[in-house]
DNA sequence: TTGTAAGCGTTATCAC
DNA sequence: GTGATAACGCTTACAA
């Protein structure tokens, strides 16, 4: 039917020249009301669409940012994206999903692959194993805009966007306490990530508020799935002196540890209560519920692609901003023993 | 530091033509393997990287798709989508995401948007309430591939990937049959959407083949929240003769109705079954694990992005495909009475 | 085998 | 206010 119709198409149709049509498109002022009416209706009436490869490449601007994650289809990271494409989407630029399946090379080609595509920004959470930043650098070297969410490397002229883990440890940590759990275990991932340093540090912090000893024999760094649960709880429990409670870094290990537990007839809020972290969503629809640091994904989605847009706005300005959200704890009936 | 490198800089630095450095990187047959080898050398030297825009807008292929969902953060679509991106990416294509939110002006805005942005190729699922065809009509006109993944509308041109709907409710329903179910409910989505149409008559004919009456009674069209199968529950125990089983095609329904059930008393699996549909993460996370059927989303993703590339290959041809993948149904506590 | 030149669809800088 | 024209970076007939 409508085979691509350009601004000279228009031009010879009104016999005036493509530039001027270029020109009342785009609402420049020099031109007079008649003729921009004119070609504006009949831009409409040929169902002319602006070649957006052809500004891209004449601006230099292609109003697409490239979003890098571990994996898309995990919730936490599905509502991070989420909320940047709402916020994003508004102001006219397009979104490229990858993932990176917690690979380092992987992330590295992807960012080539990326910057190779004339994206305007990187937005992006780590993977657990990246140790190297040169291919960090190498989007800062060509002055596109890098932006880390929840998982990040500490690099001079990066902007960050995560939540304060520390107190997310802390306050889960402090509540255990608080339901009058005397001796509580924590199980994270590996420390060499911020986040689960964190963490673990806000829950140190807490015992030490409430003048509990802490333990290292109560520490475990795991992997974040169910086993890894059940193998947690396995080795507490035969601890001369075993833990009453857990705060997990994952809810996936919380769960798993729940389960272990009521496999050893363990009573669960009342004999040994329960906290994760993340809020994925079934933690809430348990029969048995459980209490978990929520981390406001679509917030901090949304935050990582404002500040993209300043970023973006104040072009030469070289501004590193680091943004950081309050976690808010969910009390659910794992670590709710009175109500 | 390395400030856009392109062909005509490197031509220059070899006193050769930028037309001569385009066929070397190209590997045009018709280039002598000495001055190929020069040009590769010098161009990783000059950390050359090709213009992807500037190709694109000569050859009129992005290298871009376009992916349309209701929701990004909903489990299912987001493995779709991570399927459709591990099929495209190793052959070069990226995936821009966008979402409608159910609501049909927004998918109309969207794929004009799309249309707008020289995009090679559409894969989306309508919303639950689109009701006209013409803006899919608009991709067609353009020549460009439009496919269809799990709901879709019946166009000539369109290719779909689904599963087998009927037989999913089929399945379901026939497990709680043959697990002993005499009275078996049902409740689905809007029968405007074929997907939820095929489950329901899925489960007509698993009746009928067991000579189990139909009764419309027992049929419920809902919401796809928990709430939607609390008050379905409260209903159909409210009739002269209550349903003791009940497949719904939806798994937040079928979890609502569970707690409802547990609420009133009602032993599940023994005096009431219950399969839900599509398999969400939390079904097998539940300490009463619910039955559900699953899509295999992953998989749905992957055969769609592969009828993308038929389609782009073949170009000419104008092929018409229609890939039913098969679902399977995950038997799980809520619908297992004898173990 | 290599160079020349046109063209992809815009926008911007000059002139007039 | 409008028209020529160059330029964005690349590919590709057509010549040489």
């Amino acid at each position: 039917m409508n085979e691509k119709v350009t601004i000279y198409d228009i031009a010879k149709k009104l016999n005036i020249t493509a530039a001027t049509v270029s020109r009342a498109l785009n609402n420049n002022p020099k031109i007079s009301e008649s003729t921009r009416k004119l070609v504006m209706e009949t831009a409409a009436a040929m169902n002319y669409k602006q070649n957006k490869l052809a500004v891209a490449l004449k601006s230099g601007k292609s109003n697409t940012v490239g979003v890098i994650v571990p994996y898309i289809d995990r919730n936490f990271f599905a509502s991070i994206i989420r909320g940047i494409e709402e916020e994003l989407d508004p102001m006219g630029y397009h979104t490229i999903i990858c993932q990176t399946h917690e690979d380092e090379q992987k992330e590295k080609d992807t960012i080539n692959a990326l910057l190779n595509t004339q994206i305007d920004g990187i937005l992006m959470s780590i993977t657990k194993v990246t140790q190297s930043t040169s291919h960090f650098r190498n989007v800062l070297n060509k002055q596109i805009p890098l932006i880390f969410f929840d998982r990040k490397k500490n690099i001079p002229g990066v902007s960050t966007v995560t939540i304060n883990d520390f107190d997310g440890g802390y306050q889960a940590t402090k509540h255990l306490i608080e339901q009058g759990c005397k001796r509580i275990a924590h199980t994270s991932g590996d420390f060499a990530l911020e986040i689960y340093k964190d963490r673990f540090e806000g829950y140190k912090e807490a015992l030490s508020e409430y003048g509990i000893p802490f333990k290292k024999e109560y520490v475990m760094q795991t992997r974040s799935d169910t086993d890894a649960g059940k193998d947690a709880i396995t080795k507490f429990m035969k601890l001369p002196n075993p833990p009453d409670a857990l705060f997990s870094s994952s809810d996936y290990v919380a769960l798993g540890a729940i389960q272990k537990l009521k496999e050893l007839g363990v009573n669960i809020p009342e004999d040994f209560s329960v906290v994760g972290f993340s809020n994925e969503p079934f933690t809430k629809f348990m029969e048995l519920s459980i209490s978990s640091v929520d981390q406001n994904p679509m917030e901090m989605g949304k935050m990582a692609a404002r500040v993209f847009l300043e970023q973006m706005n104040d072009s030469g300005v070289k501004i590193e901003k680091k943004v950081i959200l309050s976690p808010s704890l969910m009390i659910r009936k794992s670590s709710t023993k009175n109500d």
